[in-house]
DNA sequence: CGTTGCTTTGATGCCCGTCAATGATTGTGG
DNA sequence: CCACAATCATTGACGGGCATCAAAGCAACG
């Protein structure tokens, strides 16, 4: 028997996977290797700008494309009628997204940056995916990891309190950063969606991460970044070990 | 520009997706429609049985089954290492599950209710999929179908109220159900994994199903039905239209 | 240097969790 | 068939965690 995640990594069961579930979340290093099977689909992208905050595609909208981004940071989120947000995922470099095999896309993807991205068709991408299995495997596996993460992040929405879900995202950040103790972390994203990825709001945002300055975890040298001091003690407050 | 959904069911773009979510939760109706596109598996499978409450699989093992249910309800849950936990999903009679591409189960099943089911090797399964590309597009669009009731429940867990989440429960079900105003609908769950689907507690749980009786928009003649007596203003307080 | 947008901090209140007790239902053995 | 136990559901009292409202701080831009 083993135990559900308490930040998006800690109970991967293997590498593999931390490192996908890792990409999705955060900024993206150099280094990434960029390959995930799916380098067949060089050949049939037509490359896309969207500014900031521009809508690339809409929760409903007929899926006629897919991207991977080439460089910027995308959110993909759901809306309610009276403006409440819940953001589902953030994507970095590298990352395919609107992969969708019913019909309509189920999410808005919004810039969170500029965005550079390659756009793929969709008949395309399901053409190609019939003609080599390697390719549908790769599918199927992207698929698959953006399940296991989502299915974690019920976890964080339903049972972690305010400050656990703040320090499992910081952890989830530096983790797919290879962040050590004492190394800085870059926060691509703004504190109002931090708080709409994690169902809290900004000011509870602010409030956990202040309080963790406080207690010497972590420094906060600039708004868009967090020096990590206490990676095991971080790790624990994730999970709920002791108290707070 | 399209919303979120309010209940699992709502904002459905299509009517295939809706009613394959709807399935998803609660009890089974003897008339659904057992083929999903996967009746090429009828042949490979071995019936096995499950106690209540009896474990099936648990999140971190090998996955090397999957499983179609004949009979009874399960549970697909998360646990967290003190003891919490957050329930995913419920499946009932015709859903098949523990399908996975990652070697590993990502989360736990558990018998809901004295369970019998069909096992398939999961070398069979994936062997079909290679040979037969209808098969491949099932086990697809089953993945996809999962991947969209889990973002939905994000939002549920992330931004809904209390009241809001137990209505959009009892509408899901409904809606499965083809319940009508004034129909009869099943609760094959207890009030405790009701919140656990829900990320509340058992007595807030209760506490939102008798203020929907107090105010006639249910009856409640024993512990596993409800009346459903007022489906249009039940389905405002889910999108939270008005006020509550 | 003022404007604009984002972040932080404070004060207050309420929703929902916690703790506790009672009620209802199911199962079991005499 | 009844007595009893066990399990589950409901209701109440109370407190805390997080949301809300408000104001001030801070950085980027013209």
């Amino acid at each position: 028997m083993s135990y559900a995640a308490q930040t998006l990594q800690s109970s991967a069961p293997q590498a593999f996977m931390r490192d996908r579930a890792a990409q999705r979340i955060g900024t993206s290093p150099s280094e990434r290797a960029p390959d995930d099977g799916l380098s067949a689909l060089q050949t049939i992208g037509t490359v896309v700008r969207f500014n900031r905050n521009a809508e690339i595609f809409s929760d409903g909208d007929e899926a006629c494309y897919s991207y991977r981004i080439v460089s910027g940071t995308v959110r993909l989120c759901k809306l309610m009628m009276d403006g409440r947000r819940q953001i589902a995922q953030f994507l970095v470099t590298g990352d395919l997204f609107g992969v969708e095999w019913l019909d309509t896309h189920s999410l808005t993807a919004e810039a969170l940056s500029d965005v550079v991205a390659v756009r793929y068709a969709r008949a395309h991408l399901e053409r190609l995916g019939e003609e080599r299995n390697d390719v549908q495997r790769s599918l199927m596996a992207l698929l698959s990891r953006d399940l296991w993460a989502t299915q974690n992040h019920l976890v964080t929405l339903g049972r972690q309190t305010a400050k656990e879900r703040v320090v499992s995202f910081l952890l989830a950040l530096a983790e797919r950063n290879g962040t050590k103790n004492g190394g800085v972390l870059d926060i691509p994203m703004g504190r109002q969606d931090i708080a709409d990825y994690l169902g809290l709001t900004i000011e509870t945002v602010c409030r956990a991460i202040t309080e963790l300055k406080r207690r010497r975890l972590i420094d906060i040298p600039n708004r868009s970044q967090i020096v990590i001091r206490a990676l095991a003690r971080l790790r624990e407050i994730a999970t709920g070990d002791f108290e707070q």
